[in-house]
Order: structure tokens, then C-alpha cells, then sequence
RNA sequence: GGAGAGGUGGCUGAGUGGUCGAAAGCGAACGACUCGAAAUCGUUUAAUAGGUAACUAUUCGUGGGUUCGAAUCCCACCCUCUCCGCCA
């Protein structure tokens, strides 16, 4: 959420900043509505005020005659019933202010970072590096070829138990999935971080907090009864456990890694990535999130990249990094760098990690702060996938498949395995 | 699901219509005493928003209502605790 303030008093550098997603904002809109409303508070403060005053001279007054119908009395209720018609007018049109505005600038996205590389779209995000060896014979099968043929996954019968783009993972994969997710939590943890696992239910309100809500509705699947929506990343629930805190300066940053599993509609994705693992409405991922000090988080970003790239490494696979473009940042976000890695099949890269700085986007949303020099600071809020655990087991099955049919588990996953190879049983 | 109790500042806890943003205690900060410390004594100490500031407003779980005036009365909701039932 961007600061009403800013909104009131700087439009044009509002309107500047987001224009640099590559749509026009216009919030002159919102910008009157916001100077009408800090002209209704003034005068509300200011009836207020007065108010309070003739409730205590009252009360003087009354304690004062033993009459409490007097003439006097009477007339200053009268006085006081006038103020309290006047405040309801004006509280009425704040309100309905408040309402408006809050749902304009809720549904504005974050600034783009100046650092980020300006663009339209994914074409112009840029590479900074490589890494790890392409593995690039020809004839070399996907994931979803080995899977059905090593019979680690299934997903026509699953269609019985939900619908399309679910999965069922079957003996070596489900173990495979299950070590995984061992992995990367005791790696992280290792590396500072607290390990989590929230709920993954999740209440409107945590959903506004990071951002999902108001205008992604269409994106989580909502159980209507009860308020509760399953949640599309942990990010989610990580952001709201500290929702309506001030956290102790001391304590930051606050390094969290959760392993949840994630509901995403894909509303919008219709025939894209229909087979495999790649695309599902409910898959696995280990999420890294940082709270942190505000004027320490370009560094806390670089450090959550390459807490997430350290997993790629470990397990031998190549990958990416790439610096996402102005125009194809997420909503919360002000600078992403994403993590993807080879897929020999189709010998291209595929987003396995996103690595996300949102500053005080999230913080603001969910009112989440610190006291610096003795005043309130939102804080800054990170997160990156460390990292999408089905888009992981896809690159292992497809980097590390043999001639033989088998497929060889990186060294660094084999005490969680149990195995050097995947084989046909 | 049934029955009951309760939600007040960093914490404990008093407050049932009028200088109550809230007694008291604990904790914390500062000062005195001390070579230093403990103990003791004294002073200070809720948050949020707006404002350079003086100050103004809001906040006693949340949202409504009654009233000139609500922590206090009324209504709805949320949450916590205890007991019973059910349950992995």
C-alpha cells in the first residue's frame, strides 16, 4: 500500500513512479478525494473538540443546582444535540471517503525500484548470470516422460479426486517430494532462518496484508462459508504472523523458512503447461522471508537470492538469475530477481524462485513496524522461494536422467533420499 | 455442539454514566545515597493520527446504538479460558 500522505501531497511523483509499469496511472481521482477527507478531519477534530467541552460544562452545571431541568441545562443539551447532528453529517461523508480511498490505493501496486531494469513485459527482464553445466543432448525426455515411465507421479486418475491440473505423486516421487522439502528446511535453517509451518487457511484481511486482495480474487480458491481462502504462497501467512506488530528493532531481521503447500486458481493460464508438474493448482514450496531493518533491505535482497540460489547449487542444478523489468513486476513488489533453471527437454529456462523486495508495501498493508529514534517505521518485507518444490523435481528428474531410463539424485539429496538413482521398480 | 466465565496501558489489576486516558502494584528509565552495587528514597513512564511546535482528536476486544457526555448501559460479532460431548 503506498502512504496516503504521499498520495495527498505528491501526486505527480505518484503518478511518475507507477507509470514506470508501463500503464498510465491517473490518481488525481483519489488524490481530491484524499485532500476533501483531511478537510472533513479538520473539521470533525475541531467540532469535536468543542463538544467535549459543553459535555464537561454540562456536568459542572448539573452538579452545581440540584435541578437537572432547568432552563440552563435544557438549553445547553440543545446546544449539545446540534453538535452531535453536525459530527454525524460530517462522519457519515468521511466514511464513505475512507471506504473509497482505501480501495483505490489498495488496489495500486508498488513502485517499481529505480534500480530495476525499465521494460514492458518478460522480454526485456534481463540475465545477469549462469551458472552449472547444460546438460544438451538431443532425444532427451521431459519430466512427465520419465515420471510416468519411472511411475512417480499420476495425474488422469487425480482428475477423479479433484479435477485437471492436480497430481498424485506415487511411491519414489512422493519420497523424492518428501526429502525435497527435508532438504531445503534443514539447509535454511542452518542458515538462520526460524522454520514455520503456518496454516493454510487463510483469513481475508492476511490476504490484503501481502497483497493478494483486493484485485486477485480470481487467483486463490475461497471456502465462501467462512472467510478463510487457501493460502497461494506462504508469503501470505508469514507477513500476517507479525500483522499489527512493532517489533522490536533488536530483533530484526526476522528470518523465517516455511514449507506450505500452495493454491493457486491459474484462472488466466487455460492450455498453458496442461501437462506435468509444472503448472498446479495445489504444489509445494519452501518460502524464505525476511523482516527487516528499512534501510538495510537492497542488502537483505541479494542475501535472500542467494540463500535461494545456494539450494540450485547444491543440488547441481544449472539455472539463471534474471532481473525482472519494470513492467513485469509482481503487485507487491519494487525489485524481483527471479531464479530459473535449465529444463534440457524443452532447453529453456523455467522460474523456480522468485526473490522479491516489497520494502514497506507489505508493512504498510499489514501494519507492521519498528520504533526508530523513538518513532514508528514500517519495516521491510522480502520474500523468495527457496525453493518451488514440484519445479525442483522436474529439473532433477530431467537434468539428471540416464541413458538407462534411471535418473540420478544429486549427491547433496541422497542422505535424504536414500538412493543414488531413481529406477524402475 | 452444550453450559459457564472473561477480554482495561509493557505486565498484574481496580474502575458500573460527568476533569477517567484510566487507581494501585510490578516492570522500565533517570536522579539521590554508595568507592561501586544491592536495598532504600525521589521523579518520570500508554499508544495512534495530524501539526515545526503549542496543541487537537481518537483508542479500555471489534462494530453499531442510547446519551449533552460511555471503559461503565443496550445490541451484534470476534477472541480467550474452564467444564461436558465429539474427534486426528
Amino acid at each position: 500500500m503506498l502512504d496516503q500522505k504521499l498520495i495527498r501531497e505528491n501526486p505527480r511523483f505518484v503518478e511518475e513512479n507507477l507509470s514506470l509499469r508501463g500503464k498510465v496511472f491517473n490518481i488525481s481521482p483519489i488524490h481530491k478525494l484524499t485532500l476533501e477527507k483531511k478537510d472533513i478531519d479538520i473539521k470533525i477534530s475541531d467540532l469535536q473538540s468543542e463538544s467535549k467541552k459543553l459535555s464537561k460544562l454540562i456536568g459542572l452545571e448539573i452538579s452545581k443546582s440540584q435541578n437537572n431541568n432547568s432552563q440552563v441545562i435544557h438549553e445547553l443539551k440543545d446546544k449539545g444535540n446540534e453538535f452531535r447532528t453536525k459530527i454525524a453529517e460530517l462522519e457519515e461523508k468521511k466514511r464513505i471517503l475512507d471506504h473509497t480511498i482505501k480501495k483505490e490505493i489498495l488496489s495500486l501496486p508498488n513502485f517499481p525500484s529505480k534500480d530495476a531494469p525499465i521494460g514492458k513485459d518478460e522480454n526485456d527482464n534481463i540475465q545477469i548470470k549462469t551458472w552449472g553445466d547444460h546438460f544438451k543432448k538431443e532425444n532427451l525426455k521431459s519430466h512427465l516422460e520419465i515420471g510416468e515411465s519411472l511411475n512417480l507421479f499420476e495425474s488422469k486418475k487425480t482428475t477423479k479426486i479433484s479435477k485437471s491440473r492436480f497430481i498424485t505423486l506415487i511411491g519414489n516421487g512422493s519420497r523424492l517430494e518428501r526429502a525435497l522439502i527435508n532438504f531445503m528446511l534443514d539447509i535454511h535453517s542452518k542458515n538462520g532462518y526460524l522454520e514455520l509451518m503456518p496454516p493454510a487457511l487463510i483469513n481475508s484481511e492476511s490476504l490484503q496484508g501481502s497483497g493478494q486482495l483486493p484485485k486477485f480474487s480470481n487467483e486463490s480458491f475461497n471456502c465462501s462459508n467462512d472467510d478463510l481462502w487457501l493460502s497461494p504462497t506462504a508469503e501470505v501467512p508469514l507477513t500476517a504472523f507479525h500483522r499489527n506488530e512493532i517489533i522490536n528493532t533488536e530483533l530484526l531481521p526476522i528470518k523465517y523458512v516455511a514449507y506450505s503447500p500452495c493454491f493457486r486458481r491459474e484462472a488466466g493460464s487455460y492450455g498453458r503447461d496442461t501437462k506435468g508438474l509444472i503448472r498446479l493448482h495445489q504444489f509445494n514450496k519452501v518460502e524464505l522471508y525476511w523482516f527487516c531493518d528499512p534501510s538495510k533491505s537492497l542488502e537483505a535482497h541479494r542475501s535472500i537470492t542467494a540463500d535461494a540460489e545456494s539450494i540450485l547449487k547444491k543440488l547441481n542444478l544449472p539455472y539463471r538469475l534474471v532481473d525482472i523489468c519494470t513492467g513485469d513486476l509482481g503487485f507487491s513488489s519494487s525489485r524481483t530477481f527471479d531464479l530459473e533453471v535449465w529444463l534440457p527437454s524443452s532447453k529453456s529456462y523455467r522460474e523456480i524462485s522468485s526473490c522479491s523486495n516489497c520494502l514497506d508495501f507489505q508493512a504498510r498493508r499489514s501494519s507492521i513496524r519498528t520504533k526508530i529514534d523513538k518513532k514508528n517505521q514500517y519495516i521491510h518485507t522480502l520474500n523468495g522461494s527457496g525453493l518451488a518444490v514440484g519445479r525442483t523435481m522436474a529439473a532433477i528428474l530431467e537434468n539428471g536422467q540416464q541413458l538407462d531410463g534411471s535418473v540420478k539424485i544429486p549427491d547433496a539429496l541422497v542422505p535424504y533420499y536414500g538412493s543414488d538413482f531413481i529406477k524402475t521398480i
